[in-house]
DNA sequence: AAAATAAAAGATTTTTTTGTCTTTTATTTT
DNA sequence: AAAATAAAAGACAAAAAAATCTTTTATTTT
């Protein structure tokens, strides 16, 4: 469904974004820590939703990565997802043709048409807010039982 | 959302059935040219079709590849995803948890779990025979028209 | 100003996916 | 039986994705 870099980018956000509810910033170690992502690629990945201006970010002693509450609200899933992997899952044909459409459709063009439609909408209407303060409250993890420490 | 290798897999099952509804056994170089793919790359997925019992293949002169009407008619597209892709699409959390389960939920675990659901529904429930009679009447393509001869 | 901290930038490396090439095996036709 | 045909098998190569390492830049604290 995402690419890795993806997964990752999403965890990070909530991630930041429900330590920055607790007016937490956080560093990159930290962040790879708690989600269990290799530490320099997810650097790599921060630096995208940065420049994204997704995610802010400060440099020096106590720098690290945060979100303002207005910023959190605002941003929808979709914007995160797009920022790293474009809009492939938005628009891509479920079987790869490069013109897959209602005039020339491939064979399971409208039963994906459903199914990434929800995609879209679910993408687009999921706040990080949401997401952050399910993870803050304790309904939702960003490890396995297993990983966690 | 399916690899290179699932979404060939899929579209060379359709073609070969489509064939075989007119009676017609069809060879590597064909299906590659049918559905736009490498042929040597599509003919290493077909191997691995025909270890699944999910296209007949014949050697020698006159061979080439064929589906059975009984067996296009039972074969639902979710056992080609599975033979080629495993499961992944069917289980694997959107953000990759190892264990993300209704007690250790992602926090897009619901949401997603619709999604995954009517993906499954939608693969289990879709045979091999409907795609390919929507082929041969002309209803549906395997290739976009910029692509076709 | 110097030292320490933390992200940014850039160059590489590893792994996985995608794709190719050559040889072998099975089958059919002559 | 020999020649021709077509897939199977196996080894290899290229491209993309995932991950790492080193150096630089910005900021803060001492």
């Amino acid at each position: 469904m995402f690419s890795k870099t993806c997964e990752y980018a999403i965890k990070a956000s909530i991630y930041i974004a429900s330590q920055s509810l607790e007016n937490k910033r956080v560093g990159i170690k930290e962040i790879a820590h708690e989600i269990s992502s290799p530490e320099a690629f997810t650097a790599k990945i921060l630096q995208v939703l940065s420049k994204n201006h997704l995610v802010d970010s400060i440099k020096g002693p106590n720098g690290g990565f945060e979100i303002q509450p207005e910023k959190m609200r605002s941003t929808k899933l979709s914007a995160i997802v797009k920022a790293v992997d474009g809009d492939n899952i938005f628009i891509n044909c479920g079987l790869g043709l490069k013109n897959c459409s209602a005039k020339n459709p491939c064979p399971l063009h409208n039963q994906f048409a459903k199914i990434r439609n929800d995609i879209t909408k679910l993408l687009e209407s999921t706040s990080l807010e949401e997401l952050a303060t399910g993870l803050t409250s304790g309904l939702t993890f960003l490890t396995s039982v297993q990983n966690q420490a």
